[in-house]
DNA sequence: GCCAACGTTGGC
DNA sequence: GCCAACGTTGGC
């Protein structure tokens, strides 16, 4: 099958990063977007995953995969939402700023540039390269 | 703290 | 079904 990229994004002040490595993993619950749900429901076992900090730290922070394929949002007391299980992967060796990514020009057509409000985003395999190669050292 | 962008809700 | 009002998110 072929491997799918994606990006997800949460405030460091609610569930960061470091939170995520110290747990080893979590079920991304909580989304309440249509778009960002269906962007959960398409993910497949294994896909690669970038992890992004908004608010302060307004970076990608981490490389994650998908461990878990789409299951009924256990915090959700309506049907219909879904949560998906992200284990760490590995941290980058330098987070990539927003600020980088928007003065990237191959990267200003994606969904973290165009629109800053969904939490649940696909990537093409070529930007989520890019993305990875400018967290390079 | 402010504002822009966007989604959702509710009146008509 | 349209659109104004409102709420939320996130960058600055």
């Amino acid at each position: 099958m072929k491997t799918r990229h994606w990006l997800v994004k949460q405030e460091p002040e609610g569930y960061s990063w470091k939170d995520f490595l110290r747990d080893g993993g979590t079920s991304w619950d909580g989304v309440r977007n249509y778009q960002a749900r269906n962007n959960l429901k398409a993910m497949a076992k294994d896909d690669k995953v970038l992890f992004y900090e908004s608010g302060d730290a307004k970076s990608v922070a981490g490389l994650a995969k998908v461990s878990k394929e789409a299951y009924p949002d256990p915090t959700s007391e309506e049907p219909g939402w879904v949560s998906v299980g992200l284990v760490p992967v590995r941290p980058l060796p330098v987070r990539v700023s927003l600020a980088i990514v928007k003065a990237e020009p191959r990267l200003a057509e994606i969904a973290l540039v165009r629109n800053s409000r969904l939490s649940v985003m696909p990537l093409s395999g070529a930007d989520f390269a890019l993305i990875l190669k400018l967290a390079t050292p």
